[in-house]
DNA sequence: TTTATTTTTTGACATAGGTCAAAGGATTCA
DNA sequence: TGAATCCTTTGACCTATGTCAAAAAATAAA
């Protein structure tokens, strides 16, 4: 999917609109393992993934890594607290693939939520629906199983099992890699 | 905290905007344990608290009540992906206090954003500031002990431990109320 | 007040999932 | 192609937290 597509599929944006919002943004090829934010930096910039993927994630005292969100092809891709509230960020963002993104500065999208009211709208309907997965994602830590919410996973990002180690889909869901490695094996049976 | 001091809190309406945003809410008085939205249904609804205080739960299988959420005054409340997605419900919602309450439709709220290139940045800021507060929620769940989480809550909301019954905080936090009755007892002992 | 109902605490015990350690497998790099 | 590094699995054991049951305390109702 490409920029013009996502934002298009959200907000039915005239032609002219859509050209400008979408030359504000700057197109970037990112390696495997770069990393585009470290924790207490502000993070700047909104990515928009047109392939690739990411995560984001923070060290634990004893430096283990937890990672916090994944980010696919097709979606957007910030520290979302940072961004939006300009405070130091609490997680790392890194790319877990070879991706391209586009990218675009907390200054610029701020001057197209002023200059244009599809923009807002884009705005809140992005993280209206980012908070519905977030929510998701809290059901499943609040009260399931370690099956149950490998479970979750599996709906919430089908195939990326395969594309990134055990060990970041484990933390992602508040377990260790030796549980998660175990469920595996048995199937989902104990559900 | 007043439905304009809130609004003006986040966005700064001109007063004619404002005075015609307010005049769509409707005021009314929610009586203690009285359910405002059950499982299932549309949340129809968004709900400014004045005065009061209420939750979202859902029911598990075996019949027991997950609190998901707790809204106090100065704060909105509703079902968020039912209110903005107009899905069914997960949950419930619920005025633990009796309560005064200023509520709004879809159907009205979505003309005020079509209207207003304010009342779009406004749904704006109060979506990425729920989205940040779920996510804090989120990492005190994925990571944590027992009382860290329970500490996590207590900044979250701050005094609310003795305007709600125990048990509800122990769902919230996704533990039992046993661990948390434990938990107290230590003060936060084992952190 | 007294009684009934709900909420909280406590104890004994069970278990899901964590920790530590080591062995295999895969990848990457030279 | 081989060495080095990283990732995954497995086993033995441990612990935080769950479960069940009952008593105590608090709150509401009569």
């Amino acid at each position: 999917m490409t920029l013009p597509e996502f934002l298009l599929k959200i907000v039915p944006f005239p032609q002219q609109e859509l050209d400008h919002i979408v030359s504000q943004f700057e197109r970037d090829l990112v390696q495997k393992n770069q990393t585009l934010v470290k924790e207490g930096q502000v993070c700047n910039k909104l990515y928009f993934i047109e392939k690739g993927l990411g995560r984001s994630y923070y060290l634990k005292e004893d430096g283990k890594e937890i990672t916090q969100w994944f980010f696919i092809e097709g979606k957007i891709m910030t520290s979302v607290e940072s961004f939006f509230q300009q405070a130091p960020s609490l997680y790392y963002l890194q790319m877990l693939e070879d991706a391209v993104v586009y990218s675009i500065t907390r200054e610029k999208i701020d001057i197209l939520f002023e200059e244009y009211h599809n923009m807002e709208k884009f705005g809140r309907l992005l993280s209206t629906e980012m908070l519905s997965r977030v929510i998701n994602k809290l059901n499943a830590l609040q009260f399931q199983t370690a099956s149950e919410r490998y479970d979750y996973m599996l709906t919430e990002f089908p195939n990326i099992s395969n594309r990134v180690p055990l060990g970041h889909i484990a933390s992602y869901l508040g377990m260790t890699q030796e549980t998660l490695s175990r469920i595996r094996r048995n199937g989902t049976k104990r559900s």
